[in-house]
RNA sequence: GCCGCGGUCGCCUAGCCUGGCAUGGCGCCGGCCUGCUAAGCCGGUGGGGGUCUCCCGCGCGGGUUCAAAUCCCGCCCGCGGCGCCA
């Protein structure tokens, strides 16, 4: 039999899986419904099946029968059977739709050492990198490091640095959001130039990473069906981000990871081909709907940009160890960049039901005086393989289980660009490109090549009135 | 978008016309045999449940029938041709 750990928990020890839901600060009622319905349907099952094989006999029987009234008791008897069978199956099917319905809300565990609580809770757990600190934001500093026991290394800035909004609108002139408002909305942006120069040399220097260590370049669909929209996320997610196609099946995905995961739904994987490891590029849609007022200004939190994505499919056994490979990874990426950063790890009540665990990078940001995330790292284990039927086959024995999946970030395009503006801000108004971006560069005459200056050219019309009032 | 052909167990395939327990091969797993390898032989290899001479399963969903892989309708996907667009 194919075991889920979650549907193995359900029906042999429903307390302890209860714990797991209370440690998402979750109402444990869940798991009590699915279990009544999970057992209400086992028996439907067996009820029906009973009938079922009854009906199947006399259809046998019925071959044989020569004598015509003994054939036409059998039709009668078998006519009626079949009516009782639909009848029976309807019910079924009902309670099927609410099983599964049911199963599919049900959070993944959480592993042992996730910390418990929400958000707060969430705790840093090794920083990198020495943070340029502006003198007025020495206490918020401290708050978020001495605060956890670390002693961090920081430069002190005398002058208050300019933030990220401020610095591509005003200072560059390399971005319009208030232009991309009106013809789009808010959280559109219009980026000219240099910058995107800087976001091609930027998701090339993660390609190029990932595939040095042998991850297999992807470009997935950028929509997926609602079908396995549904079973990649959680319904929470799913509202609060993703985009749908009208009159169309059709959603667009808010990460590559989306399609990465559905690259093997529905299909079986043998433990010799794992870990499968990919990384992904595509473009991210995402709906913010939950975001608020939150970074309204400029493109830390837009509703569209690049993203290059980690994605693993791995054994069981070696999925803790691969999340811990890609959070590694990540941060390889940031030290290139030479963005200081620190690692999170999320707690229970912040998780995201599909993973058992999760690591945030988030870099230091010196106008705003905070750690901002940059990368989301998930070990999915078995949940998204469940909903999408994605089975592990082992070569010894045959056994049938389920693959686990994890998916981590490599470089999100715009919330990287808003951590460079940050960090490498010059007195001059000028950008220092990070020295590991240049060789991406390099090969196009007209990009930049050691500094982003403020554009002498400008597109922006926003801009232009601004320059010439 | 239109017309034609197709979709069967991990892969390939028979069965469809003419309704009645899904055939064979490859691969894989277990065993036997063998000095080693190769070959050979036997058994297994979709899913589910209360694990049994049970049920369901032939792209998906409906219909006809005592009974559907098989007949009918709708949809999805693939291939070929035509049209349209880049």
């Amino acid at each position: 039999m194919l075991s889920w750990s979650i549907l193995e928990l359900l029906r042999e020890n429903p307390e302890l899986l209860k714990e797991h839901v209370k440690r998402r600060l979750m109402d444990p009622v869940l798991i009590d419904e699915a279990k009544k319905i999970d057992d209400e349907w086992r028996k439907a099952l067996t009820g029906l099946n009973k009938m079922r094989s009854q009906h199947n006999k006399l259809s046998r029987s019925l071959k044989e029968a020569r004598d015509p009234s003994e054939r036409q008791k059998l039709i009668r008897q078998a006519r009626e059977l079949a009516a009782r069978i639909k009848s029976e199956e309807e019910k079924l099917y009902a309670i099927e739709g609410k099983r599964e319905e049911l199963l599919l809300a049900l959070p993944n565990l959480v592993e042992d050492d996730v910390p418990i609580g929400d958000e707060e809770a969430s705790i840093p757990i090794r920083f990198w990198g020495k943070p340029k600190v502006w003198k007025d934001h020495i206490d918020l500093f401290l708050e978020q490091t001495e605060k956890y026991g670390f002693s961090v290394e920081y430069d002190m800035l005398e002058d208050k640095p300019v933030g990220h909004a401020d610095m591509l609108e005003h200072v560059l002139k390399l971005g319009d959001t208030l232009k991309a408002g009106e013809v789009a909305g808010s959280r559109f942006f219009y980026l000219f130039q240099d910058i995107i120069w800087l976001e091609t040399a930027l998701l090339a220097y993660a390609i190029d990473k990932m595939t040095g260590k042998g991850y297999a370049l992807v470009m997935p669909p950028y929509m997926l069906r609602g079908n396995i929209v549904k079973r990649v996320i959680d319904l929470e997610t799913f509202k609060d981000a993703i985009y749908k196609i009208e009159n169309e099946d059709l959603y667009l995905i808010a990460t590559a990871e989306h399609p990465l995961a559905a690259l093997y739904a529905g299909e079986e994987i043998y433990d010799d081909e794992l870990p499968l490891k990919l990384v992904g590029i595509s473009p991210c849609f995402r709906k913010e709907a939950g975001a608020g007022n939150r970074d309204l200004k400029g493109i830390f939190r837009v509703h569209q940009f690049h993203k290059v994505e980690q994605f693993v499919y791995s054994l069981p056994e070696e999925s803790r160890r691969i999340h811990e490979e890609l959070i590694k990874n990540a941060e390889e990426i940031f030290q290139g960049l030479e963005l200081p950063y620190r690692v999170i790890k999320i707690a229970s009540g912040d998780l995201g039901a599909c993973a058992i665990k999760k690591y945030d990078l988030e870099t230091w940001m010196p106008a705003q005086g905070k750690f901002r995330e940059m990368v989301s790292a998930s070990n999915c284990t078995d949940w998204q393989a469940y909903r999408l039927k994605m089975r592990l086959i082992r070569r010894k024995g045959m056994k049938r289980s389920y693959v686990h999946t994890l998916n981590s970030t490599a470089i999100a395009s715009t919330r990287a660009i808003t951590a460079i503006l940050e960090n490498y801000q010059n007195k001059d108004g000028t950008i220092t490109i990070p020295r590991v971006l240049k060789k991406y560069l390099e090969v196009y005459d007209t990009a930049p090549k050691d500094y982003i200056h403020p554009t002498r050219k400008i597109v922006s019309p926003k801009a232009k009135k601004k320059k010439t009032c």
